[in-house]
DNA sequence: CTTGAATATTAGGTTTTCCTAATCATCGCA
DNA sequence: TGCGATGATTAGGAAAACCTAATATTCAAG
């Protein structure tokens, strides 16, 4: 009996824990839209059922079976929305939003039937990696598209989720997995790429771009 | 912004009308598995809400307001059922299971798209009429299978959904909307009636005969 | 018209998940 | 090394849904 709470903890828990250190509370709260107070009396009782570390100062860090637990709301969350997008043709960020609900009210029976349904996708519509039922996880290989020179053309693989402005952004750029790119230049100091994506031509922030995989082509 | 439970106590109270009196507070609480009490005291919230009305030692309606929330319910209670079943091939009893979740998180822009992929069914697949995106619900024709004569021969159109004992019960005998039954005796002092049902022949109780529906052929 | 059964309500609690305000601890930088 | 910003925790509450036990009402049937 894993609440819905307690599920939406241990995914943003994952989630921030992707970007390499432990996830602090207070990014933890910001992400929950909580207040931090929330959030550390929360991880707390995470703590006490075994499914995260916490070292104050340090941050949250997902115990195996808090892990097992995440990965399995991300396959629900990513069969959903593959669900949403290709059968519903519903628009990503309005997906993403909807799988956030459906996620944590889906038995085991019902995902696996839907798995089977959609064909064992590989990834999300993101291109995030599906986790198997025994919580597996694929690792992406790509990297960032923030790594490519002047000339360089590749194919994306994964853009980020969850930010609902974000996946409306990147939506309207054209830029998904399997879009095209060609590195036109890069300003210096840190400044934006400027891209071709099929005929258009657009200007892209590092910061996003470092958050955007792709593979050489 | 209304909550699971409060959802779930529309439906139910909604069901419960529909064998005609208002319904009353112990048996409203019986089919959501709560005590009298807290059946009660969410009644007490409901009728704060504007949602229904409520008079002790009569029974609890259902306002303008609280009928139209029950039917959106409904609505997509059914559409998923028949998502469930027609597209995922689950159980009955287990998709019944199933749509009781996923009926609280959908949007009504899922919803609308989940109906157009089904290509707008009429009922769910126990037979019961989908409520319209506007809260209209036709209302079935067809009468109790208790009320045919001996040698009548009838289509099934509509059986009882909730109970998932019930509903496992009559799928195991074939007896789903569409099926052909011939009424082969009635036994009397309110007895089964004997059934045959393509090559069987099978007996069935009074009590739920009178919860099925059926079209003369 | 009384009385027993069914129904309703009150009183007092619990758990979960959230909050604000206030205090305490720690880290990193100057 | 000391201090200010950030992070953590405590204290005290609130609302939603539940619960049990006890009491009060009403209905219906003899």
């Amino acid at each position: 009996m894993t609440s819905q709470s307690v599920e939406e903890y241990l995914e943003a828990i994952y989630k921030l824990a992707e970007d390499g250190a432990p996830a602090a509370i207070p990014a933890l709260a910001e992400r929950l839209g909580v207040s931090s107070v929330s959030a550390n009396e929360m991880v707390r009782r995470l703590e006490r059922d075994g499914l995260v570390a916490y070292a104050p100062y340090k941050g949250v860090t997902l115990t195996a079976e808090g892990e097992a637990r995440a990965l399995n709301i991300l396959r629900r969350h990513r069969l959903w929305e593959r669900f949403l997008v290709d059968v519903l043709a519903m628009p990503w960020e309005e997906a993403h939003e909807a799988a956030c609900g459906l996620e944590h009210v889906s038995s085991p029976s019902l995902i696996d039937r839907l798995e089977r349904f959609l064909g064992g996708p590989d990834t999300c519509p993101h291109g995030h990696a599906v986790p198997t039922a025994t919580g597996q996880i694929a690792l992406r290989n790509g990297r960032p598209l923030s790594d490519l020179a002047e000339g360089d053309e590749a194919v994306v693989v994964q853009v980020p989720e969850e930010e609902p402005g974000v996946l409306t952004y990147l939506s309207g750029l054209g830029l998904r997995p399997g879009t095209v790119v060609v590195v036109v230049a890069i300003a210096p100091f840190e400044g934006p790429l400027t891209l071709r994506v099929g005929e258009a031509v657009l200007a892209l922030g590092r910061n996003l771009a470092s958050r955007i995989l792709v593979e050489r082509k």
